[in-house]
DNA sequence: CGATCAGTTCGGCCGCCGCCGAAGCATCCC
DNA sequence: GGGATGCTTCGGCGGCGGCCGAACTGATCG
């Protein structure tokens, strides 16, 4: 009965478009400034701190002061889940018509709190299953015998994940492409793994990723997939100057 | 970004009390009407009204018309899982002391959607554990071979639940116990499979759970648990000549 | 057919909450 | 120290939305 109350609570505070815009933002697992929120949740300054303040005395997010910034991030995965289970429901409550434009660069590929989502992350999951390493149901999956020896050759710590007491592998329909990823402790893994072979990168600050052109061959190599529909990789060079 | 604005529709929808309320009654998948869902939320019937009408409206409930009473109930799993993400964020976020009085009816036995929870359900939970039939991580699980043989002697068909296209086998945090009771397509299986044999059975409107004389020692045989926890079960002739 | 009951619709009241301007603190930089 | 910049607090305005009394619809029953 009271737990009707608190959930109303947690619920009333997602159901305000400027907050709800705040979480979105930081459903990538970054960490934010204020300002940055504000200008994410096209509020004023003190508008998003109110909303910044309900949100982390209600433990929704969780704050770190660095210098004369103050950076926001998630209270942890648990709050991540909630949000794609509500995304989850608008998915299927409201089948409507896409009009809503995605950039591009976010279809390609981009970052789900800690997993690869996109098209990149659909295609990765594509082919993980047809190569039998890992088998999905509607809302759970595993890891084959055939795809520990997959991940373990890419490097990637099964048993570490393993032990973080998070679920292998867990479909997650995705956003844009509407078909599943490949989410979970495998899929943070990969995501982790990938990045530090600098196959794949973070764009400046967005949620969308960058694939490498190592990361390219590598990856159609190594998932065995192809990769044609992604957009060509974008120039390093410039990026790297740019940056 | 249009995305957002839709996700704080539907969890401003949750966020009132009233609704959170209703939502909350419905979770154990049964229909009711709307009368007993005003006395639920504790409102007065056209406010109730308006509610449903809104939940109905953006398709979180279903409704049927059954002479002049009005049956509503869950659109499907998905609501109920988004209502127990957000209890999950509850939890975790509000470890607050629990000076909530919870009946003891549903703190022993309870339907959580369309599988069982409550004492009963982590006592199930712990023996398919020990007895490795299940293993679980911290958001899935698996059912090993042994299991397999398990339910099949059980009478569940495991087929029929993989073919839902639904996680078999699901650990979810009970609500009372803080410890975690099966889910999935194998909790929805064991709990119908279990009110088939009558080993337990509803209690007159409500979520709670009887355990059935028949239903005490054969859970304990078969499951090859101890249910000393629990309460003694409620005197089953008064109840069959209630009902 | 009137009486009753379940449920919804209408209308108006009221309070909560999101919003921004202005001011108040910190921190950093010259 | 002075003056930026980043963020928060305060105060008052305005509107959305929840609430209930009253009236309406439609089904059931004698």
């Amino acid at each position: 009965m009271s737990e009707a109350l608190d959930m109303a609570t947690v619920a009333a505070l997602v159901g305000d478009p400027a907050r709800a815009n705040i979480l979105c933002a930081l459903l990538d697992g970054r960490s934010l400034t204020a300002g940055e929120l504000a200008y994410a949740a096209h509020v004023s300054p003190q508008t998003a701190s109110g909303h910044l303040g309900k949100l982390a005395n209600a433990r929704l997010i969780d704050v770190t002061q660095q210098g004369r910034h103050r950076y926001y991030r998630l209270a942890g995965r648990h709050v991540a889940a909630m949000m794609e289970s509500i995304s989850q429901v608008v998915a299927v409550a409201q089948p409507r018509i896409r009009a809503v434009r995605i950039s591009e660069d976010m279809r390609n590929a981009r970052m789900c709190y800690d997993h690869i989502a996109g098209r990149l992350g659909v295609t990765l999951a594509d082919a993980l299953r047809e190569n039998h390493h890992v088998e999905f149901a509607d809302d759970g999956g595993l890891v084959t015998p055939s795809g520990e020896t997959f991940f373990a050759k890419l490097g990637i710590d099964l048993d570490g994940a393993r032990q973080s007491r998070r679920v292998f592998c867990r479909p997650c329909l995705d956003w844009s492409e509407r078909r599943p990823h490949l989410a979970g402790a495998v899929g943070a893994a990969i995501a982790r793994r990938l990045t530090e072979l600098h196959w794949i990168a973070r764009k400046r600050d967005g949620r969308a990723l960058t694939i490498t052109p190592i990361g390219w061959s590598a990856i159609e190599r190594s998932f065995g997939c192809s990769l044609h529909d992604h957009t060509v990789p974008a120039r390093p060079a410039l990026r790297v100057v740019a940056g």
